[in-house]
DNA sequence: GATAGAAGTTAGGCATGCCGAACTCCGAGA
DNA sequence: TCTCGGAGTTCGGCATGCCTAACTTCTATC
């Protein structure tokens, strides 16, 4: 029997680091790693040390640590594979979105290389996944779209979005209900004060032109919404294959094996 | 992150204690599950009193060890998700027979009950793996084909190609170059002794009637056919889901939910 | 029936990854 | 500048699962 090679946990970390760096321009703290990976912070600094050793992360004693270009491409490429997985078991396994995070929390670390270039495949090479979070390129570059948290939207403005958070499944299914979806278009009716509602006028991706509906959204729904400007573009906007306009990108491009 | 909840070792030495055990009707022998396993034979006394310990296997002190009630059920439900994840990643993600066996290995572990399912609806319920292998039932019964050893026919035989050993991918190619697949009919043209060469008359599964070709076997390639009488059914021979006649099944019947 | 060697077990260790408890650093406020 | 509390580290332990080496048991043969 082939032996697993437990390395999830070396994964793990490299995923939590980079979600919590403001993919990696800050610093992380020991304590936000513990608290993310549910384990204690004694465990995160023995791993900081073994990270740092394998020269995966930078690690200053009593200061926090950030992914080295090493890390940062390991990172991306699990990243990719946790979307691609969520994207494959939704379009064509038919979960429903709120259903995919653990079951590709899981996957991503099982699914072997010719697997993901199967799936990637299959899928028509999906550039984000069934919440809207961008897909790491196969050379290990990320796309980020120029999206900001709903919250720092006001009344008036009209918002496409773009990225939904995807740990909470009930808010999924509360979302999915209400039509709050990727790319759908929202109008901020009113944004009431000190944590209160925000009512939304929704009009739901590939709805006819004028369908619309109000939604009143609470503080948790608010921040799991992250919003962009301009609507997606689905084909390529340019030779980068960027999606968004002000499109960042992520990541130390991999020389792919042709062109070595 | 969720945390994987290591079972691997228990879940791969519950399948190799089922399938050395001749469907568990020997016990089985410390040496034979550590040679499979790729374990020294001390990693197996210890792991033989863990799994005695969970009520999985009875083992008696230097004598073998034999499967439990439940450690059939759990042995039978991972050959299930081994066999169904093979045909998932020949049927749906174009995997060759031969690269499908180790990536599955890993699978095994990872995949969800949710993800099963799936993958079984998606495929139709299927009730053999790519190699001809018997896919156990959701409620925990194996269909054990009357299929013997290519080995034990002699000149003259006619006989249908019913399994094939997944373990040597190369020889895995080599069959499907020979037209040598599951459901294939082989007569039996000449038996060199001594351990020599078996020449065989092979109809590939789907042939014209009459398109035949010869083969000649070595001593390796016809230890890993598995042979039977007659053709599998491709439809239920009877209320049982029987595919062959002289089918035996294995495993407790376990009450599915409705039923209870 | 004695006995050598094979088969199985136990003991002691290593590696990973986690924990709580005790210690150390560092910087913000007095 | 001093100090004190929180963040970070180290230490000893636990659990798995594997190893080698030494020991025990079983049995096949004489
Ligand atoms: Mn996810
Ligand atoms: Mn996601
Ligand atoms: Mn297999
Ligand atoms: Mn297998």
């Amino acid at each position: 029997m082939a032996k697993p090679e437990n390395r999830t946990a070396v994964e793990d970390y490299l995923k939590v680091i980079f979600s919590l760096g403001e993919w990696q321009e800050e610093t992380v703290s020991n304590a936000a790693v513990a608290a993310r990976l549910g384990v204690s912070t004694s465990s995160v600094s023995e791993m900081a040390r073994k990270l740092a050793d394998s020269g995966l992360v930078a690690h200053k004693r009593y200061g926090g640590m950030r992914l080295t270009d090493e890390g940062l491409e390991q990172a991306l490429r699990m990243v990719r594979r946790h979307r691609l997985v969520e994207t494959f078991l939704v379009r064509s396994l038919g979960y429903s979105w709120d259903e995919v995070h653990d079951d590709a929390e899981v996957l991503e670390h099982a699914v072997s290389t010719l697997m993901v270039d199967r799936m990637d495949d299959q899928l028509g090479r999906p550039w984000r996944d069934p919440h809207g979070d961008p897909i790491p390129t196969p050379d290990g570059v990320l796309h980020q779209p120029a999206a900001e948290p709903l919250a720092a939207s006001t009344a008036g403005e009209r918002r496409f979005v773009a990225r939904i958070d995807d740990d909470d499944p009930a808010l999924l299914r509360w979302f999915a209900d209400t039509g709050i979806a990727v790319d759908a278009e929202v109008v901020v009716r009113e944004r009431k004060p000190f944590g209160g509602a925000t009512r939304l006028e929704v009009t739901p991706p590939g709805a006819a032109a004028g369908v619309t509906h109000e939604v009143e959204l609470g503080a948790q729904a608010v921040a799991a919404l992250l919003v962009s400007l301009e609507p997606a573009s689905p084909d390529p906007l340019n030779d980068k294959g960027c999606h968004y306009v002000g499109c960042r990108h992520i990541g130390v491009p991999r020389v792919s094996e042709k062109n070595r």
